[in-house]
DNA sequence: GGTGGCTATGAAAACGATTACATCAAAGCG
DNA sequence: CGCTTTGATGTAATCGTTTTCATAGCCACC
C-alpha cells in the first residue's frame, strides 16, 4: 500500500475531511482528541506520506536549503556539508547540494525555482547580479564577495597569515615565501595580502609564487623554490594540500624539512597531524563554521517566513584561526 | 521584477494562453514560429522562472536524485558526489544529499515525499524493509546489501584483497596481517574474507585486527602490531587512511617502512601518491563509479517514466580494482 | 464541394496538499 | 432564556503548472 496514498484516502478511511487530516498532522492541538486518534490510525493503516510538492506549492516554501560550492570533490568542504546537513535535518529541512560552476542560467534558476528557501554560498566568484537577484535568505560562508548583499561567516584570513609569519619570524626566518592560491579567489587574495603586510611590518623579505591550493601546485612550487638563488627558509602555503605537495617534493629533491626549510600550511585537515613530519598549520574550524552558518540560515528562513522578507542586519561574523605548531617548522639555520 | 512572476503573467504579456507558454518552453517545436518568438520575448521581459513545486506536482516527478551516504564528512565520498552531481546536472536533474543515519522515520519519508525520483544508496546497513518499501528507482553504490531489491555497482572487494595478498606473497612475506573495517560493514567483511581465503590458498599465516577505516584505528593497530610476538611483515589495510595511520605510527615507534614492514592500503585517495613514502594501494575508481551509477539511475528514472514502473533486470556490475605499487611495500627481510 | 488530416491554439481539468471562511453544537453569561 | 463565545469540523478556493480535449483554420484530395 505505498506511494499512491493521498490525503483524501486517509480522510475517507478516518471518516473526516481532508482539512481535518491536514490539521491533525500539522497542528494536532486544534483537533479533537478522539478524531486525532482516528486520523493517526488511518495514517498508519494506509502508510500515508505527505507529498511535498503539493505542500510546497501551497505553502510557497520548500523546507530545504541549498548549498552551493565550487568543486564538490574538494575534501575541504565535506566536513562543512556534514555539519550543515546535520543542523538542517534536525529542524526538518532537507539539503540540496550543487556545484556552483554549473553555468549562469542553471544557477539563476536554482534560486528562483521555489525548491530552496535558503542558500549557503561557498563561492565568492559568482556574478553579484545573479546572487543579489535571488530573492532568498542567503549566507556567505568561507569565501565571500563584497558585492553580495548578504551576511557572511568567514575566517580572519589576514590574521591567519600574520600568525604564520610571526611564527616563522620568531624561529629566525628572514627570507619568506608564500605559495598562494588562484588570483581570482578572495581567500587567496586576503591570505597573500596578509602575508605581504605582515612581512612588510617586520622588515622581512617576502616572495610569492602562485598556486591553486592543490597538491600538485605545491609540488610545482617546490621545484621553483629549489631553483631560487637564495632560497627562502620559511614557507607559508595557502592550503594544507599545497603545503604537503611542497614538502613531499622538497624531500624527494633531497632537502630536509624543517632542516632546510620550514613550512606552514592552512586548514588543518585530518591528515595534517599524521603526515611525516606532522604539519604545522592554521586551524580552520570547518565543522563549527558549517554549524553556525546553518543555524543562521535557519533563523533567517524562519524570520523571513514570520516577518515577511525583513533581511537580517547583515553581521559579518569573523572566525579566528589558531596556529597549530607541529613538526614542519623549526629554527632557521645559522 | 523577480520571484513573483507566474506563467499567466507571461501569457498575458505575450497575448497567448498559459498552455501555449508552457508548450513554447517545454516543446518549442509544437508552437508556431512567430508565437514562440513572442513568448520568449515575454519570458525575457518579465524574468519569468518556472516554479518547480507546481511542475513537480503536476508531472509527479521531481527532476531530482537523492544521494544517501553514511557520514558525509568522509572524504571518500566527495569525489563520488561530484561525479554524480555533474552527470545529473547535465540532464537537468538536481541533487539532494542526506546522511543515511538520520533516523528511520525521516529516512522513510525521503523516499516517499515525492521530492526525489531516484536514489543512489551508498549505505548497506539500512533496514531492507525501508529500502524495498521506497517505490523508486534505486541503485546501490560501493556498499550493498543482498536483501535490497535493486541493482548494484560495486568493487570486486575479494579480488582486490587477493591482489594485495599476492603482491605481498610475491615479495616473500609469509606472516600477513589484515587491519579490517567495522564488523557490520559489507566492504570490511568481503575484504577480510578475500584476505583470508587468498592467504589460505597460499598456505600463509593470516592474522586480523579490527579497525574502522580511520586514521586513528590504523594508529591503534600499529601499536598492537608492535606488541605481537612474531610480527607480521606484510600488512593489508582496509582503507588508505587506516594504512597511513598504521605507517605513521610505525615510523614514530622506530620501525622502518617498508624495511621492517610492508603495507598495502585501499582506495588510492589523492594523498596516497604523495605520502612519504608513497603508499602502495588498491585503486578504486571513485569518480568513474559515481559517473556510471549516475548514468544508470538516470536511465532507470527515464525508463520508469516511460514504461511505467518496470524495474531493470538488476545487473550487478563489478568494478575491477587495480594494484598500484609504490613505496610502502618491499621484499621481505631474509 | 465534402471529407479527412494537418497544425496551432485555447479552455479547463487535473496534480495533492493547506487554509480562509462558514457552520454548528455546546457552553458561558447576565 | 436569548446572545455571544468558543471549539471542532467541513466546504471550497488556492498554490502554479501541465496536459487533455475541443475547436478552428487551412490545405489537399478525390
Amino acid at each position: 500500500m505505498a506511494g499512491r496514498v493521498r490525503i483524501v484516502d486517509v480522510a475517507s478511511l478516518a471518516g473526516v475531511s481532508t482539512a481535518t487530516v491536514s490539521r491533525a498532522l500539522s497542528s494536532p492541538e486544534t483537533v479533537g482528541q478522539e478524531t486525532r486518534q482516528r486520523v493517526m490510525d488511518a495514517v498508519r493503516a494506509t502508510g500515508y506520506r505527505i507529498n511535498s510538492a503539493a505542500r510546497d506549492l501551497r505553502q510557497r516554501r520548500a523546507r530545504s536549503v541549498l548549498i552551493l560550492a565550487p568543486n564538490l570533490a574538494n575534501t575541504y568542504f565535506s566536513r562543512i556539508f556534514a555539519a550543515i546537513q546535520e543542523e538542517a535535518s534536525s529542524v526538518g529541512l532537507t539539503v540540496q547540494i550543487s556545484d556552483s560552476r554549473i553555468g549562469r542560467d542553471k544557477l539563476v534558476s536554482l534560486g528562483y525555482d521555489g525548491r530552496a528557501d535558503g542558500i549557503v554560498l561557498l563561492d565568492g566568484t559568482i556574478d553579484p547580479k545573479v546572487v543579489n537577484g535571488w530573492n532568498l535568505p542567503l549566507i556567505q560562508l568561507s569565501e565571500w564577495n563584497d558585492a553580495y548583499d548578504a551576511p557572511r561567516l568567514v575566517l580572519d584570513n589576514p590574521g591567519a597569515a600574520r600568525l604564520a609569519v610571526d611564527h616563522l619570524a620568531k624561529l629566525g626566518h628572514r627570507r619568506l615565501l608564500h605559495v598562494g592560491g588562484p588570483e581570482d579567489n578572495i581567500l587567496a587574495q586576503t591570505r597573500r595580502d596578509g602575508f605581504l603586510s605582515a612581512t612588510g611590518e617586520l622588515g622581512l623579505k617576502p616572495q610569492v609564487l602562485q598556486g591553486d591550493f592543490t597538491l600538485s601546485s605545491g609540488t610545482e612550487a617546490a621545484r621553483r623554490w629549489s631553483d631560487l638563488p637564495r632560497r627562502p627558509t620559511g614557507v607559508f602555503c595557502a592550503s594544507d594540500e599545497c603545503a604537503w605537495g611542497f614538502i613531499s617534493e622538497c624531500v624527494r629533491l633531497g632537502f630536509s624539512v624543517p632542516g632546510d626549510v620550514s613550512v606552514v600550511g592552512f586548514d588543518d585537515i585530518d591528515f595534517a597531524a599524521h603526515f611525516l613530519p606532522a604539519l604545522t598549520t592554521l586551524r580552520q574550524p570547518r565543522e563549527e563554521m558549517g554549524r553556525i552558518a546553518a543555524r543562521q540560515i535557519i533563523r533567517m528562513i524562519a524570520g523571513n517566513a514570520a516577518e515577511g522578507g525583513q533581511d537580517d542586519d547583515m553581521p559579518g561574523e569573523l572566525i579566528v584561526p589558531k596556529l597549530v605548531v607541529r613538526s614542519t617548522t623549526g629554527p632557521a639555520a645559522g
